[in-house]
DNA sequence: TGGCGATCTGGCCATATTGCCAACCAGCCA
DNA sequence: TGGCTGGTTGGCAATATGGCCAGATCGCCA
């Protein structure tokens, strides 16, 4: 694999690594109905404030949020709707393994 | 967030774990055009061999890919194709991203 | 200006991931 | 059986990640 390949899908790993954390997919799926406040998200994830801070930086730096400073509070919206579609493929691939396989990934 | 919402965000980012990698991204590409034994793949990468095992035995746990002992070799393949369509959609984050943003993601 | 709520950043520690080496296992064939 | 090729596993050191705390910022309002 030579150095241009590599770097391209060290891009893409990039990407699909912002994705790669149960917290982060999380709010990738509540930012589908529309934006919200880090607040909201705070609320609905409860972990501390920071920590989902950190997932929203993470994700914007991706590329698949955008946030929007409006007054006293940040509001995150997606940017990148098609990473939705991949929840029905991912579901398939839980679907097609056996729970045990899953389970020994780690 | 309850116990049992957790626990379906943690499977899927198993399944997004594992294709969060530049070599099992290429690994996977690499399968898209049919099925190849590790000997191929290792020279297609260009690491040891003992870690594209590692790397097609992790896609092989979380359900992405599937092998084939044949005689002497093992052949892997794809056994969810949906995954490729993901790729034009990374490209899309990568594409309305600037690249500068990109490099500082970490 | 002072205080307060909402976020972000830096630091720190526990844990997870990577990739190499060495050793081991499984077919194949002389 | 002995040796070879192809793969996998165990171990290890370096690096990356995750999550909490504490501290710093920023806007808003009295």
């Amino acid at each position: 694999m030579d150095a241009k390949t590599r770097t391209r899908y060290r891009r893409r790993a990039l990407v699909m690594k912002a994705l790669a954390h149960p917290t982060r997919l999380f709010l990738v799926d509540q930012l589908a109905t529309g934006e919200a406040c880090v607040c909201e998200l705070t609320q609905l994830v409860g972990d501390d404030p920071s920590t989902v801070s950190k997932h929203l930086s993470l994700l914007k730096h991706a590329g698949v949020v955008q946030d929007d400073k409006r007054g006293n509070q940040v509001f995150y919206s997606l940017r990148v709707p098609c990473v939705l579609h991949w929840a029905s493929c991912v579901e398939g691939v839980l679907e097609a393994s056996g729970r045990e396989d899953l389970a020994a990934v780690r």
